[in-house]
RNA sequence: GGGCGAGUGGCGGAACGGCAGACGCGCCAGCUUUAGGAGCUGGUGUCGCAAGACGUGCGAGUUCGAAUCUCGCCUCGCCCA
């Protein structure tokens, strides 16, 4: 047939032409039949090195994203083992979560079984990527094997102090009918980080992690190389603020005096009223009874409220007078207590001494209310603004009106006010942090179940090691009520106390599923272990992790969770190492053709299972790291993926013996008259080769693949031209051929495993070492040196490389180019980089 | 409102303070083909016939020399409120 025939490239027999369909999946088999990518616990010879990437969950469909964030490592994986390492990359599924259960509850399928059913599409996707992930040690969240370990972390968290209950005013998703996290909880609106609802505030006994033990710690990231913003959103969440926990004394004397915390010690000569949060313990105790009902009704106005709303800028700060007063301890002075919403419960200490003069908020709230503005803070200029805070604080700015402190700069005033409440045991030096401890329970049914029975007699109770796993039954009511599904599951509910073995209720409330991707990287060490969470020896050996990979999204989640978790597991003496992950970099986005995220509802995804089918995996791998830098993703965009096929298809006519040597007149045997012609030309190859050698190999060191990319075609196009020249089977035509399949292998393995064979060369390219660079092939015969005139390019000279600065200082002024710039005046001054360029000033008119 | 980052051809994007636009897409011309949503060759920042001039969001500054460093402004993105 006329289109069988002609659809395949003129001059090729069958079998011989590009087409990726006839050996990509052949390849892959192949490779995982002999295992080649199986990492070696017992390799003596080789550095071990832990290339990770994050863990997807199983949503049902790989997409184009997962190709994205999944390709960048496997080609710093690859590339780091063929520099010698013992590389280990594995891949694993966050399988428990909320999507298996709103199926469970939309159509009425298991969640166990919704999950398995994604797990193999996922799989079987996930291998059409040709990556080299370890699929030996995958692991899987949802897996009792796994979650009896989760179970276990959680009984040891515990036992170190550092799981507790307790009843919190917390953040509840109505829809999805869950608490949520603080970390879970985004934007101005304060939505569910999942579903976008509005969430709310509700109090309810919880489990929480004792996170903020570590705050301090976690604020160092001296010994890990991690990108910038990411460091900044961690530290800025977790949000430590210096300054002072200062005594307010009340009237009435048998009652405990305020305790407020301010990073602004030195305004409290301008502390002209107090404000407790509606909530605030003291509230009832201090109100006064002609105020009372006025009191009683805001209070119960502020619960109402959410936190956003109490916290907007743009809001009306409101409220009350409570008839009570404290005293200034640096004044003496008599000064009135009001409670306000915009002063929460949970921060700090629930009060605040309000210095109108110097605090926006307080500022606001004093002109509503019409109380006393008093500065005690200047700047140099003396000038304060009339209807605004003035909140810098610098060494410029001064206190006045402050006592004995007047006079002082700021920095220096906070200091010697904090000494000074210290020595009258009115005050101390404190820090508080902005990050609250977290919160671990969900009222649902798809996680790990928490290890705790309740009996009456003995409190909550850890569910003893040996009857770990606690299982998640088959057979449970999943209509969402607000309470966990296995509160109705009369079975579950029944457990026995492990101090007095009597009845006892089971918890029924499951982890975050941040708790399973807490640890999920110590389990790839030994992942098949059935005695214990991991095998110390195998821990030791691969971890800390040396690279891994993922989205920036995972900022304050996951990845700040992750290192408390190693912390913590530290002092309890089970690892023994600081920091999960060494070094970190983040892989942008991959947006629909229309600029937005990537959604079934948008109709926006691009499903790479067409792309891979139609131009094979290699194109599109290599395709998606030629967009642009790894770490900014984009729109995604096919135009262009012809231009890759077109590339491959380069490749595969300059390095396929046959291809090669049928274009040109010399044929495969004809090296040794390639060589006698092509003794400059060789030389040109050769510098080509090597160039590229460095070069590529430093942007797959530095994830900068699209460059990578652009330095293949390069050397393709270089060996393209000496093939057109008809110098393919010479011995720097090989040589390149050679290094060109070697430098491609980690970013196209299919491809360059194909043609490496083809040459006859030994299986597998995959373990063969990186070609070495020789700077002395890579040095060039002459250079092109740029002559510019006052910073303008004017000529250029063609020297070698050691041509003396003089003579190329002559050479330049010599140029008739250059003459007319001068017109004849001597050069003000001649500025020359080695190697670069020579610039000559001109005098002026 | 605060913090961080980014603005370069028609498009994606290159460029240790040193030749702006590598590499690719697209487009144009030619070749090839019975045919083309194929292949090959050449061209392609703007203005200009040319010589040349201008050109990296806008405005200033530092420098022999700035896309790159500094300051101010504008726009967009992300994070936090």
């Amino acid at each position: 047939m006329r289109t069988a025939a002609t659809s395949r490239p003129r001059g090729g027999p069958r079998g011989e032409r590009f087409d990726p369909a006839s050996y990509e999946a052949r390849w892959r088999e192949r490779w995982e039949a002999d295992e080649l990518y199986r990492a070696r616990d017992d390799d003596a010879e080789r550095d071990k090195h832990y290339v990770l990437t994050m863990y997807p969950y199983p949503s049902g469909d790989l997409h184009i994203g997962h190709w994205y964030a999944a390709t960048g490592p496997d080609i710093v994986a690859r590339h780091r083992r063929m520099r010698g390492l013992n590389v280990m990359f594995p891949m694993g599924f966050d399988s428990f979560g909320l999507p298996a259960e709103n199926a469970a509850i939309d159509r009425g399928v298991d969640p166990a079984t919704w999950t398995a059913a994604n797990l193999d599409r996922m799989r079987t996707q996930f291998r059409s990527m040709g990556c080299m992930f370890d699929w030996s040690r995958e692991v899987v969240t949802s897996d009792p094997a796994y979650y009896r370990w989760t179970q276990w972390l959680f009984v040891q968290f515990f036992r170190a102090g550092l799981a507790y209950r307790a009843k919190a005013p917390v953040d509840w998703c109505p829809k999805d009918q869950v608490v949520l996290a603080r970390e879970q909880v985004e934007g101005a609106d304060r939505h569910c980080w999942r579903c976008g609802t509005q969430v709310e505030k509700r109090d309810l006994e919880q489990w929480f992690f004792r996170i903020t033990n570590y705050a301090d710690e976690l604020l160092d990231f001296s010994a890990i190389d991690w990108p910038e913003p990411i460091r900044l959103m961690q530290t800025n969440w977790i949000g430590r603020s210096e300054g002072a926990e200062i005594v307010f004394p009340l009237d009435a004397p048998d009652i405990a005096p305020i305790r407020v915390f301010t990073t602004r010690p030195d305004t409290i000569f301008g502390a002209t009223f107090m404000v407790l949060a509606p909530e605030h313990p003291l509230v009832e105790r201090l109100t006064d009874a002609a105020q009372r009902a006025d009191v009683e009704a805001y209070v119960a106005q502020a619960r109402r409220s959410t936190e956003i709303d109490r916290l907007s800028a743009e809001r009306e700060r409101t409220g009350v007078f409570i008839g009570a007063h404290a005293v200034n301890p640096m004044t003496q002075e008599r000064i009135p207590i009001w409670i306000a919403d915009y002063v929460l419960p949970g921060y700090g200490t629930g009060a605040i001494m309000a210095v109108p003069a110097h605090d926006a908020r307080d500022h606001a709230f004093a002109t509503r209310y019409d109380l006393p503005i008093r500065h005690v803070v200047v700047p140099p200029s003396g000038e304060l603004p009339a209807d605004r805070a003035f909140v810098e604080h610098g060494a410029d700015e001064v206190l006045v009106d402050s006592g004995e402190f007047s006079g002082m700069p700021g920095p220096a005033a906070i200091e010697a006010i904090t000494r000074q409440l210290a020595e009258n045991g009115m005050g101390a030096r404190a820090v508080t942090y902005r990050l609250r401890d977290w919160l671990v329970s969900r009222q649902r049914y798809w996680g790990a179940p928490i290890p705790i029975v309740y009996c009456d007699e003995h409190g909550p109770q850890p569910v003893p090691e040996e009857q770990l796993p606690v299982l998640l039954p088959p057979d449970v009511d999943f209509a969402p009520t607000g309470v966990s599904p296995l509160q109705s599951h009369a079975e579950f509910l029944a457990g026995s106390c492990p101090v007095c073995h009597g009845p006892a209720r089971r918890e029924t409330d499951t982890m975050d599923t941040f708790v399973d991707s807490s640890w999920y990287y110590l389990r790839y060490c030994s992942p098949r272990d059935a005695r214990q969470a991991w095998d110390p020896d195998q821990v030791a050996a691969w971890m800390p992790v040396d690279i891994y990979t993922g989205g920036a999204e995972h900022a304050v989640l996951h990845l700040m969770y992750a290192r408390f978790f190693v912390k913590a597991l530290r002092d309890m003496g089970l690892v023994a190492f600081d920091e999960p992950f060494l070094a970190l970099r983040n892989q942008g986005q991959i947006l629909g053709a229309d600029h937005h995220r990537m959604s079934k509802s948008r109709g926006n995804v691009q499903n790479p299972d067409d792309l891979t089918s139609r131009y094979g995996a290699d194109a599109v791998r290599l395709f998606l790291m030629f967009i642009g830098p790894w770490d900014q993703g984009g729109p995604w965009s096919s135009t262009g993926i012809d231009g890759i096929h077109r590339f491959l298809a380069r490749v595969w006519a300059v390095a396929d013996p046959r291809s090669a040597g049928t274009a040109g007149p010399l044929g495969g045997d004809g090296a040794q008259a390639a060589d006698s012609v092509g003794g400059q030309a060789g030389r040109a190859l050769r510098r080509a080769t090597h160039v590229a050698i460095r070069d590529v190999g430093d942007d797959y060191a530095a994830f900068r693949f699209n460059t990578a990319v652009s330095k293949l075609m390069e050397l393709t196009n270089a060996i393209g031209r000496a093939r057109e020249a008809g110098h393919a089977g010479s011995t720097a035509y090989e040589a390149a051929a050679d290094a060109l399949l070697l430098l491609l292998a980690p970013i196209a393995p299919h491809i360059s495993e194909e043609l490496w064979a083809r040459r006859g060369r030994p299986y597998s390219i995959h373990q063969q070492a990186w070609p070495e660079f020789d700077a002395r092939l890579a040095a060039a015969d002459t250079i092109e040196l740029p002559v510019q005139v006052d910073g303008k390019l004017r000529d250029r000279l063609v020297v070698t490389p050691d041509t003396p600065a003089e003579e190329i200082e002559r050479m330049a002024l010599a140029s008739p180019r250059v003459q007319t710039y001068l017109r004849g005046r001597p050069p003000l001054r001649v500025v020359q980089i080695a190697g670069k360029l020579i610039n000559i000033v001109a005098p002026g008119e």
